[in-house]
DNA sequence: CCAATAGTGTCTTTAAGACATTATCCC
DNA sequence: GGGATAATGTCTTAAAGACACTATTGG
């Protein structure tokens, strides 16, 4: 075995780096944003593009994500929830060499607007479905992420990631709407997530005043213990989804 | 754009390989059985590990998994689905430097006894639930690919991928129960089955014989145009999993 | 009072699961 | 005939969705 460290050279193979690439998503205005950055060198110099950079060598991929997301967009907060998405490789899709990125999805109640930070020209939270034309296949990557999104929401509890640390029901179908592009039937909705064991847990309180158009108080509720939902909030099914 | 590309040296960076895992599932004698492989170099000579290797300069991460999977056991039939699992990256996971691999999930009929080939000193299937231990983070590789696997039987028709081409509703019943671990009730299994839209579609042919003991001749199916399964066929759900 | 929202009640339809039954085939 | 399996039928319960209704608030 040392004889066989001794005699390895790294260098015998094709050249190639592994970059993280971060799509993290807020719910702003009852909108889904995507959280993009101008970037500030080359390549791909002004134009926009998901939140990323080069791996370090001491650290995991999930940390190295955090770390990017962190000083490219000044935000402070960490986000409610973080997950390894997908990853890409194909030859060509970075001009400099082979880029191998390793992309993470990540979730965040409203924060702040992000300053631009290392190696950023500006940094800002977009609608998802209006963004400008991102660099390298990042519009691919963001696609994917939007869907893994959504797909989420259906059977785990991580809608509450986007809220805060309590919240109404109105508010919990306010983002189910804004992730699924899609109006649900309020009643149904608020019976339901109910209904499904550890999703939410009441706090005994309730909103200090009505809406602001009037209505009842509404009670407030911080996530359960649930790690999936059973039984789960399926989306209404698209037919063209299925074949 | 130029000069830039001119001044930039790959080299800046710290080494890091790419290299890609294939976890290969099958059905054989009524469990789930993966491919793995008696590695043939170092590092982990002599151990169980998944077939995999460093990705080629010129190839999709997608085309370097079933190139690795047909080098390395010999199979040259394609199997019937594959698809990116994850990527595990921390540092420390390969003594000979920085490596992140990046996991495929394949699914395949009952096929002939691999061979070894490259770098591979033997090449079997093997029963998931009793796997000898693996080199690097195999384990958990396997293990997450295992779940994966589980559970996309539920909302797509992938089942299908590990019979033939044609089937009975009974083999298929076999497959989930096999992939889950779970016996299932046939004659609601049999009913369900037929009632999702797309899922399997009558050949209008039967077996030629009845079972080995007895029964009348079942008819032959193929899989059907179906991406999803609506509604699922959800797992008899276990309480610990949802906590 | 009026509009808006929170929360609950009722009914219909669909699907899951337990179980029984009939038909067909091998021995 | 006897045992096994394919396929279908029946019944109960759970859940989804449509819709109505009451209660509470702000204006």
């Amino acid at each position: 075995m040392e004889d066989f460290l001794a005699g390895y050279d790294p260098r015998r193979y094709a050249p190639v780096a592994v970059t993280v690439d971060v799509v993290a998503l807020t719910i702003r205005d009852r909108r889904l944003h995507v959280l993009i950055v101008e970037r500030g060198v080359e390549p791909y110099e002004g134009a926009w593009a998901l939140p990323g950079g080069f791996i370090r060598p001491d650290e995991d991929l999930a940390e190295a994500a955090a770390r990017e997301l962190a000083e490219e967009t000044g935000l402070d907060t960490a986000p409610a929830h973080i997950e390894q998405l997908a990853s890409y490789g194909g030859p060509g899709r970075d001009p400099r060499m082979r880029v191998v990125s390793i992309s993470y999805l990540a979730f965040a109640p409203d924060l702040p607007d992000p300053r631009a930070g290392t190696d950023a020209a500006a940094a800002v939270w977009h609608p998802v479905d209006d963004v400008p034309r991102l660099a390298f296949d990042h519009q691919r990557i963001l696609a994917d992420g939007v869907e893994r999104a959504r797909s989420k929401l259906e059977y785990t509890p991580l809608a509450t990631a986007f809220a805060g640390d309590t919240f109404t029901i109105s508010e919990l179908r306010l983002i189910y709407e804004s992730v699924w592009g899609t109006p649900l039937h309020a009643g149904n909705f608020h019976r339901k997530v109910l209904s499904v064991p550890g999703f939410v847990e009441g706090t005994g309180e309730t909103t200090q005043t009505g809406g602001p158009k009037g209505g009842p108080r509404a009670k407030l509720y911080r996530a359960g213990d649930a790690r999936l939902l059973h039984p789960a909030l399926l989306r209404p099914s698209r037919e063209e989804e299925i074949r």
